[in-house]
DNA sequence: TTTGTCTGTTACAAAAATGGTTACATATCA
DNA sequence: TGATATGTAACCATTTTTGTAACAGACAAA
């Protein structure tokens, strides 16, 4: 299992539910149930993205580098995944058969259509939504 | 890297250009550059799912088990992977904590419309346009 | 300016998933 | 009966992901 994108997201919400304070990667740790390091290095990327931001030292710790309204969730999965890697490609099929010589660029091109359907969706909700919504949970149940 | 998907879509689309003629997982094998065993374990996870068979003995191989125009890449996925796979979820995330309590029901609702829109766009490909594709590729070079 | 806190990064181990190889019982055709 | 091919299991190597520990450097607060 990866549940990289699922953790990222989870942190970036939980950082919006903070409202500016930083949060540090040990309390964030304890809200995803696991260390730390996992968390520093999922931000990092995340940093490098342009997501978040860290503040080093006493009192530091990580913060949206803008509005959750401003971050959706396919910003999370550019951030994690290079591209085509949902459905990846088999290396070197035959290229002395018909069908091994094409078959990568037909599927390439047929699954682009596909992730582009899938960016589009993902690009339809932001983590002020995902808090949002994790609000009106805690307020009914 | 999981190229589960794109192997077993290269094994129907090598079927199908076979047009009736059962092909040895040796056959197939050869086309995608890897070993029988493989492609025997995907053929059988694709004839649990009906979109293959196969005969045993001599002269024996596989066979689509419906026409190409009517076996989907949404078909293919569903017959690989269980629903939910794409995006999976952490487990237990801390339940005391208001985030952690309620982001995984949120994300798995946020992430069935992404899958729905994937799985839409998946359907749209058939096994018989897969070897459309292959078959004009390799009419103009 | 000193002390304590927290990040960023590395190294290494553990666990899981994927793919490759071998082997063999069983089914089927000729 | 003999040759062929599937289905499946066992095992290993490789890669990816996750967990753990360690530490230099940045920063705040006293």
């Amino acid at each position: 299992m990866n549940t990289r994108f699922a953790v990222a997201t989870h942190i970036l919400t939980f950082l919006h539910t903070q409202d500016g304070r930083p949060a540090t990667s040990e309390l964030v740790a304890s809200s995803v149930s696991t260390n730390p390091t996992l968390i520093r290095r999922l931000l990092s990327e995340l940093a490098k993205a342009g997501l978040t931001t860290s503040q080093m030292g006493a009192g530091g710790g990580a913060l949206l580098a803008r509005p959750g309204n401003r971050i959706t969730l396919l910003d999370v999965h550019r951030a994690l995944d290079a591209e085509g890697t949902i459905f990846p490609l088999h290396q070197e099929p035959n290229p002395q058969c018909p069908v091994g010589r094409h078959i990568n660029g037909v599927l390439r091109r047929r699954l682009s259509d596909v992730e582009k359907a899938m960016e589009a969706e993902l690009a339809r909700t932001t983590i002020a939504d995902m808090a949002q919504d994790v609000a009106n949970a805690n307020r009914q149940g």
